[in-house]
DNA sequence: ATTTAAAATCGCAATATTACGATTATATAA
DNA sequence: TTATATAATCGTAATATTGCGATTTTAAAT
């Protein structure tokens, strides 16, 4: 054991499971944050504002760009990273829903 | 190494990554979800909705309730569960203001 | 062609997560 | 009191994540 049983869920709840989890990291959110001040920037940037090394930076870029929540385009030789709307705009449609949903409900 | 350096990032970072950790998982979006649909339930109806172990349904509800996304009421000997709505408006606020910002960007 | 710069990848150690069988705790029912 | 029902906890195996030093890849500059 120890993996997921993605294969038991829905294509949404996995998208929407996947999309969460690549934000489950304070660094990751730092990261977002630091975007939405700067609106672009490269890896090396983001380097000198956390306390992480370079390959940690890296590969936690990484995994926002494969959850779709940042894109990275290659301008030379650095690569500029910034904010991807559309993923969070699924994000946000899908809490506002659970929000229009459970005002509704009474709790036990 | 391994272990996540919470202690330097900020408290509001900390918070929406661990609330968005909570959600990282198909099974837990599962049980939001079904939670949502039925408004309140006992671990067993869980158990019954999906292809889990009742000691893993019981952990998956034990990280969603630390994360303050649903709330868990003693009812006899079962243990009635329902959406905490404070914690998602936390998200939806947040994902909401991150739109606000990012529209106004232009992307690399 | 060689050097410099930026960032990805490799490899590894430490730690965390996932899943579940077995057991335990708690409360109701007989 | 004893049996039953519900769900939490324990223990453990399999797997995933985190972090970083070392290395490699890629492209621009000299």
């Amino acid at each position: 054991m120890g993996a997921t049983k993605t294969d038991h869920f829905t294509n949404k709840q996995n998208q929407i499971a996947t999309i969460a989890k690549a934000l489950g990291h304070p660094a990751r959110i730092a990261i977002i944050e630091y975007l939405l001040k700067v609106n672009e920037c490269i890896c090396g940037d983001i380097v000198n504002e956390l306390p992480l090394a370079q390959p940690t930076v890296s590969q936690h870029l990484k995994e926002l760009k494969n959850a779709g929540l940042i894109k990275g385009n290659i301008e030379g030789n650095s690569v500029c990273y910034c904010i991807d709307e559309k993923t969070f705009n699924v994000l946000k449609d899908y809490f506002s829903k659970i929000i229009l949903t459970v005002t509704n409900q009474k709790c036990c």
